[in-house]
Parts: structure tokens; sequence; C-alpha cells
DNA sequence: TTATTACTTAAAGTTAACTCTAAGTCAAGC
DNA sequence: GCTTGACTTAGAGTTAACTTTAAGTAATAA
């Protein structure tokens, strides 16, 4: 079975051999195996462990948490339902998140117009100058 | 004019006073008045630039670059095209962080299904019988 | 007049997620 | 055998964005 080094794992997934050995402290890879040296064997099961802490960080979750997650894991599946409602929580907040910069997304583009007439007119009077317009483009 | 202490700018944003005080020690309200007993007095004016600020900050733009924002927008029209395109990369930043929500959201609706699937069996085992369909579903 | 409440300041403390440092081990190549 | 480079550890340092603390002032209500 293929294994990878702590770096070669680090290069493929665009991070650091310190930040692997953080996760593995903070105990993201509860079961990581080791050379005699003492060195960490990294196999497939451990970079897909890896794709899913990615997965969850990027939701938002943090790592305290993440490591109930994986705790859960190596408890099988007396914990299945654990993970499930997990994974429906991380989904309602993802959404929540997607509404919010939605939301920002409008202000800022309101923002791009209101500049570039700005910068069309050469002065941000323009806006100030009509009072009905301003109160849609500020 | 209305005007506005701090605990009711507070209140209003759903914040702490003591937030609003960081926030303009660290320079995003540089033209702010005082009473003579030395307490700050919010205007419309205030009010609609924490607007933009809470607009930059959520936006993922950290408090050291809105007061860059903030100073460009003392200074008058001739920076006028920093802050279009300030604005401009705003945009690209949220976009950008739409699509990784959007990835990862991929990623967690598979796993819905996935413990979905393994509750609904009873055991987890039922992805280790079927290599195809798991990798579909891990 | 006194008590309460809301405010003021400077500066220290907190939290998350790294990030770095120092000191050391280990295997491979010359 | 020696050097090199990648790894190991414990623990200290960093950064952002607050958050709390301590000590004090100012306005208002009883």
């Amino acid at each position: 079975m293929k294994t990878y080094s702590i770096s070669e794992v680090a290069e493929s997934f665009n991070m650091t051999p310190h930040t692997l050995r953080y996760y593995d402290k903070e105990g993201l890879f509860p079961s990581i195996e080791r050379t005699s040296g003492g060195k960490r064997i990294f196999k497939q099961s451990d970079m897909d462990a890896l794709k899913v802490i990615e997965c969850l960080k990027s939701s938002g979750m943090p790592i305290k948490e993440i490591k109930h997650f994986i705790e859960w894991c190596s408890e099988g599946d007396s914990t299945l339902q654990q993970r499930y409602d997990m994974f429906l929580e991380r989904k309602a907040s993802v959404e929540a998140q997607m509404e919010e910069l939605k939301k920002t997304m409008e202000v800022i583009e309101h923002k791009c117009f209101y500049y570039k007439t700005a910068l069309d007119s050469g002065t941000e009077d323009v806006h100030k100058n009509n009072k009905i317009k301003s109160a849609f483009t500020h």
C-alpha cells in the first residue's frame, strides 16, 4: 500500500509540514502510524481524512470541533447519527454564509457603480446633487 | 441633526460599545465629534460609514485595510480611482469565496447522503461493500 | 448630596490557528 | 565517517479582532 511522508502530504494539500504536525497534536490524526524512527507515515485513508478536515474547516468549523468528529469516526456505527446531524448542521451553516456573502456582494456592487459614476464625472459630488439617486447608490 | 450615543449605535448594529471604541482607536472614525465631556457623538454619516465598514469586514477585509479606505474617503476626489479599484477587488474576493463555499457545499452534501445511506442500513459498511458506489460517496 | 449609570482612557488578557525556534535524531549519499 | 536534509519534540511567539480590567469622569435621578 502506498504511503506518504509529511512533506509529500503537505505539498499535495498546499500546506506546511508544521501545520500537519499541529493538526496531529490537536488530535486530528489519532491513528497515524510511525516508522521505527518516529516519523509519521500517511496512508490514503489519512489523506481522505485530511480532505474532510479541509472541507469542515472551510465550512467554518473550529479544529476542536473537527476533533470531535474524528473521534466519532473511530467509535464506529454507534455515532452515525451524530455525524449525520453534524453534516446537516454544516450544510445549514454554509447556506447562511452564502446568504450573507450575497448581501455583501449587493452592497459592493452598488459601491462599484457609485464610484464608476463618480469617476466618469470627475467628482463624488455628482451623488450629492441628486438626493433620490443617492438613496440608491450610497 | 439627529445624533446618537455610542450605546445607541452599538445596539442598532448589534455590537458592543467596546467594539466601537476599538474601531475608533484603530482609526475607522477619524472625524467623529465629541461632547465637551469627551463623549463620542455619532451622526448619520458615521452610521453610514459603519455600514460600509461592516460590509468590507464581511467581505473578509482586515481592519487595517479598511482604515486605508477611510483615509482615502477623507482625501476627497483624488482617491476616487483607488476606492473604485478597491471595490472591484472586493468583488473578486467575494466571488472567489462564494466559489469555495460552493465546492465545500458539494462535499458536505455528498457526506449527508453517505451518512443517510449508512443510517438507513444501520452500518457504515454498506459503503465498503460497493467500491464503485464508494468512489462517488466518500 | 449622594448614588447610579454611562461614559472615558491605557493597557493587559483572550482565542484560534498557526508559525517559529531550539535542540536533537535518523537515513542516505559521498 | 561525515555531511546533508528531512524529520522529531516541547514550547514560545505571532496576528487579528476583540474583550476585559482598572481607574477615573460626567451627567442625571432621588
